[in-house]
DNA sequence: ACCTGAACACCGTTCAAGT
DNA sequence: ACCTGAACACCGTTCAAGT
């Protein structure tokens, strides 16, 4: 009846949580080359094939740690979305904390949107937590234009330009590509507000 | 003096050449993951430890690749620029020719903006050619922004918003995040056009 | 049920040796 | 000067075997 001790069943209480967080810990520690089978593993103590046993393939780990990304980077534009009232505020919150996401959590952004994952018909758990975040932007894309706070026309296409907007800034800034721009934090969010604010200004335009 | 016929003088006229084609060619036919140098040699016809005679590292041979590409979109977006007078329609065009660069030449596209070469201070070559193309918008900005055509304000940050923009639109089309949007090439091309339009408006805006 | 140890087919890179 | 052949230290993945 009395079962054996949880602490001494196996090596870990949960191995799969241990693992999949010694993803993030080694990518910010050594970088995306550093995130392997083996290291991983070797960081939780166990061999490079006890992963196994818990996901199908690397590609797969990597997955649920991109799918854990979007449910956080949801939770973030869900809070930032609570500070404001109008539609379009609201927007602009939902762009200011997208690129705060990514300043924030470098890691888990490229793992999100790195490209092995990109076929997402593969991963159907990472499509729609993804699928999650993007509907937020258009919910408040749809109600701006209930309320003829905006043009009309395809919701979808207008969310996804605002989301091309922001999900490009991230990438640049992350990349360092833009100059200098986005070593500051403070720097990427105030570009994100007011590339938000310059958008916001070509969408009322039409109304 | 009569120098060794060139056609017979190694395996290849030039193999350096050969490399770079093939490298594209393996990335279009069987995807990133077929790209490594023992496969690039192979087509190409020689041992895998040749590539190392022009390219220090494999890194370096998708530098070039990706520092050609660089230049191809340089041109081509000079070509479309050609086609208009106005500075907010050339702002346009080079948005159009942007996406439609990466919905042509995807292979191209993704290895420009690949991961392992976002160190750019490592590439100066690539650096540059990034930098030619990036000044191309740029002169469009300043040049609008001295007609009166476009709000004042710092123009790299009005640049960099533009070019988030169209590069945002691009990898999520290439990566199929935009659902079925990307899947013909009109479509990417429309677009683009309209979400230029959008940001123009939000541009002209505070004139 | 969960992990180990050994093996397999791959990588990128190096280097003495050939021509 | 340019390429080969063999070696090295890595990968991801599989699987019989242990507990």
């Amino acid at each position: 009846m009395r079962p054996v001790p949880k602490k001494k069943r196996f090596h870990h209480g949960d191995l799969r949580r241990a693992l999949l967080d010694a993803v993030i810990d080694l990518y910010a520690k050594d970088g995306p080359h550093a995130v392997t089978m083996r290291t991983v593993a070797a960081r939780t103590g166990v061999t490079h094939a006890a992963p196994y046993r818990h996901f199908h393939s690397k590609q797969e780990m990597l997955a649920v740690v991109a799918e854990e990304g979007f449910g956080r980077l949801r939770a973030e534009i869900v809070e930032s979305m609570a500070t404001r009232e109008d539609p379009l505020d609201r927007w602009e919150e939902i762009g200011v904390a997208y690129v705060r996401f990514a300043a924030r959590s470098p890691c888990h952004f490229r793992i999100m949107y790195s490209s092995d994952l990109a076929d997402r018909a593969q991963f159907p758990a990472l499509r729609d937590a993804a699928a999650d975040a993007f509907r937020l932007l258009l919910d408040v894309v749809i109600e701006s234009q209930k309320a003829g706070r905006v043009r009309g026309g395809d919701a979808v296409e207008l969310a996804v330009t605002a989301w091309a907007m922001m999900h490009g800034l991230a990438v640049l800034l992350l990349e360092r590509q833009v100059t200098d721009v986005g070593r500051k934090l403070d720097q990427a969010e105030a570009l994100a507000r007011s590339a938000s604010r310059t958008l916001r200004e070509g969408l009322v335009a039409k109304v």
